[in-house]
DNA sequence: ACGGCGATTTTGACTAATCAAAAATACAAC
DNA sequence: GTTGTATTTTTGATTAGTCAAAATCGCCGT
């Protein structure tokens, strides 16, 4: 039998949540688990014991989950599915970024293979999704690359957003308004870690702030064949990526 | 709260099958109800009193089951969603026509309001799906235009396919082997009771033979206008309605 | 070593949807 | 009318997923 929506849901959250875990940690506490699902916490126990039989998640009672090797080549189709039809639903369909998420996190459930292989194909075989995820391969392989971000890369240098990573639409609007969408040419001009603030300069040469929090939601790519790439277009337009 | 699948199914289900029903019965009895749907008797039952509570349907006991105005409506817009989504998949996607009821038979429950209005714009609101099943306007309205069979049809005219009532891939790909798409034009060379069957002449003059049982699938229209417009292209291209 | 407290697990209960099998019903045939 | 059969309904159980609240656990600070 195929796996269920909620099992889907499930594994998915768990891959997200342990690759927002702080460096070192690998198991996925489960009160994060269940807010990030918005389930109580028993349920989100009761439920990771289940997949845990089936084979699909390490579980360490009072520690927390993780994937096993099934577990992930799951967790990497359901994102496959919901980043390729977040594309599309931009690139084909004409959405909005920030409108797209949420229908996604439905559909990831239901197209089949033979449709996403053509959303896929359409696409171009694309490598990440409108918010500059990375797309995971047919088989389940993801390449996570390692990004700065606008708290942690280099002051001066010009940059260049790689990926967005919250799916706020509120925010979502607020990163393009100020050009930071992925693809899109930014320098920090200076940090300031008393004001908790990070002063930047946009393509445009608009000067513009942002706080610490907001700006470590923005990875960047700071090599400079990046930045070469992506200079020419400095518009708002659909990001050219890579 | 929005309506489960189930619900969706089952109303959709009931909306098809007091369509099939012969002339002048309104009630679907409860095993065709079960049959179309794959499920016990004992649970259509079930199911549908619960309907009949929320008012989406009536239930006579024994007799059946029909859809109250509400339920209709209802049962309207996820038919739209349905034929929607399959005239996309084939326009759109590039995918065949014997091949996407599968895909729209799960996507109809996820697919948003913003999404399907934008497939129906990019369709250019279209009247029928790629089977010729009328699509259903956004207000829940449904225009369904009666029709003669190959069965019931004048014999040695011309006449040109509307509709085809069976959504068998197996069927389908017969159908289409033969030029009887939607658009196409036929005409029946003679009927024979006896023989069950019904010859038939292609818009290639090429001739066949159908049996009763198929020949009834195929929904005809008989009227001059309907030859006129369809004669120009003959061939086995995406069928040209209206 | 001992509280205390936040996080986690356990418990008991509930809803939606389903099935198998038994009981009831309608109706047509005799 | 009585009877037989097919259809429908009822009954009792099951599964997936969920919650609230009680019980338990881990660990930090004293
Ligand atoms: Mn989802
Ligand atoms: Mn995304
Ligand atoms: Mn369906
Ligand atoms: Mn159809």
């Amino acid at each position: 039998m195929p796996p269920s929506s909620t099992v889907e849901n499930y594994l998915k959250e768990v891959y997200l949540g342990v690759g927002r875990l702080p460096a070192g940690a690998t198991l996925l506490p489960m009160g994060q688990l269940a807010s990030a699902l918005g389930v109580a916490p028993g349920t989100a126990t009761t439920m990771v014991k289940a997949l845990a039989e089936s084979g699909l998640v390490d579980y360490e009672p009072y520690n927390g989950v993780r994937l096993t090797a099934a577990g992930t080549r799951l967790a990497a189709t359901v994102l496959r599915r919901h980043r390729l039809v977040e594309l599309f639903l931009v690139q084909v369909m004409g959405m909005r970024w920030d409108e797209v998420h949420d229908d996604a996190e439905h559909l990831e459930h239901v197209v089949s293979d033979r449709l996403i292989d053509r959303i896929d194909e359409m696409l171009g075989h694309p490598e990440t999704d409108p918010h500059g995820d990375p797309i995971p391969g047919k088989e389940g392989t993801i390449r996570e690359r390692h990004f700065e971000t606008l708290l942690t890369c280099p002051v001066g240098t010009r940059v260049v957003v790689a990926r967005v990573s919250d799916q706020d639409p509120v925010f979502l609007r607020f990163v393009e308004r100020h050009g930071l969408k992925p693809g899109q040419v930014v320098s920090v001009e200076a940090r300031d870690e008393v004001a908790d603030a990070v002063q930047l300069r946009g393509a445009d040469e608009t000067l513009f702030t942002l706080g610490a929090r907001a700006a470590s939601k923005l990875l960047v790519d700071v090599t400079p064949e990046a930045a070469a790439a992506a200079t020419p277009a400095a518009g708002r337009s659909a990001a050219p990526r890579r």
